[in-house]
DNA sequence: CATAAATGACTGACTAGTCAGTCACAGTCA
DNA sequence: TGACTGTGACTGACTAGTCAGTCATTTATG
């Protein structure tokens, strides 16, 4: 989660204090370079820190001392608390969208293609920061109705879409018997929101094997796998 | 706003959860049964507030006001407010098992054993304030180790073993064909848990049929339905 | 009437958001 | 090149407000 913007990057933003700079004019100016570390910094612990006590009990002045940066600094690059946290939101999942809808490489069988994605999933979500962050998500959305909209629109319908087309295609192919699921494509992706959800809870508790678990639902779809 | 609440301005509220005690016929002499029903009102109130708002933001002089009770009421039945909370799970959540461990009746195939399980949980849980508090749960579990302890060991692990013995017994009986199943019953729980987060977070952008859906997963774990 | 229950004004700790002041740095000039 | 200066990014002490928890007082009860 150290990324580094080269550009000053106030993407979106909406509103707030726009400041008359931005047109990038100067190029490689340290002083731009250096806000945008800044801002880069803030974004990181204000994600950390809202992960770990939600929106209500995180304070901005434990997001200052952890970004390095004293509170009045928060308050140059994000309007209040709330908008904080939902540009923080929209930050965060932007560029892992982007990453996924570039991904899809039309080869093989559908099986592989969903396959590969679960991999992926795991990987990049499943008991990573990220997914931790789906569960903020869950656990903020219905006081941030904005966040559940972005989220929904972004992510959820999205997602939604691109399974129910891989479906359909399996069917198609006569990989997927049951015609039905392309009505749901919920089911295809329920397990592994189930995983994101247990790593947080209840890992301790009783360790889940994310992967295989995910392996034996694509049995129940596609159908066992004969021996690789 | 000088008013004397001579009797409880706001009595049942809403709660058609369970404790089916004091159906606000009675105008309840005994002292006892009095100091129980405040308490239930509290419990009542408490739970809308904690739903609707998370923990931290929750103020106890609202659960106060919306149970009809002074602040000061609530420490008579309660340490704090953190202990209000986990407290709260519990009383609400034990009946909830209870009346779910005690209902199988071992008839009929496992199918429809499933079946069952899966309309009962529709009607009690998805979209009622039940659901919210599993919701609830998923958001406040990480910072309340106790109240995720509780609810796994309560909730998740006998869920867990019912559905592995049930799927156990699909597989003995030639209705399960995938044999792996019994070891992630998750998969088999998965879009019921998905049913429930829809509910609070997204019905709005997109309904879901949660019948329907678990009616399409059932046909995938156990084969289509012949026509009925 | 004695005692328990209930009340709600009050306190003290805490925190979101502000703003007057500081100073590093880019730009300018000699 | 080095000294000078205007700018605005950054700071953190401060304000105004909030809220968990207390307790002296009032009210109900047996």
């Amino acid at each position: 989660m150290t990324k580094k913007p080269i550009k000053p990057a106030v993407p979106a933003a909406a509103s707030d204090m726009d400041r008359g700079a931005s047109a990038g004019a100067a190029p490689a100016s340290n002083r731009a370079t250096r806000a945008a570390e800044r801002r880069a910094a803030i974004v990181d612990a204000a994600l950390e820190e809202f992960i770990a006590r939600g929106f209500a009990a995180t304070r901005l002045d434990d997001i200052a001392k952890r970004a390095g940066v004293a509170k009045g600094t928060i308050y140059l690059h994000f309007k209040d608390k709330e908008s904080m946290f939902e540009e923080l939101v929209r930050t965060v999942i932007v560029p892992v969208v982007a990453r996924l809808a570039a991904l899809p490489p039309p080869a093989g069988s559908v099986r592989d293609l969903v396959e590969a994605f679960a991999n992926n999933f795991l990987k990049e979500v499943v008991g990573t920061r990220r997914g931790d962050l789906v569960r903020l998500i869950v656990a903020e959305g219905p006081r941030f109705p904005s966040v559940a909209d972005f989220y929904y629109r972004e992510v959820v319908s999205r997602g939604i879409a691109a399974m129910r087309g891989l479906i359909e295609l399996g069917i198609a192919r006569g990989e997927i018997r049951q015609k039905d699921l392309a009505r749901y494509p919920q089911i295809l992706v329920a397990p592994a929101m189930i995983a994101v959800m247990w790593q947080s809870l209840f890992s301790r508790h009783a360790p889940l094997d994310a992967q295989d678990m995910l392996r034996v639902h694509l049995d129940l779809i596609f159908g066992e796998r004969r021996t690789t």
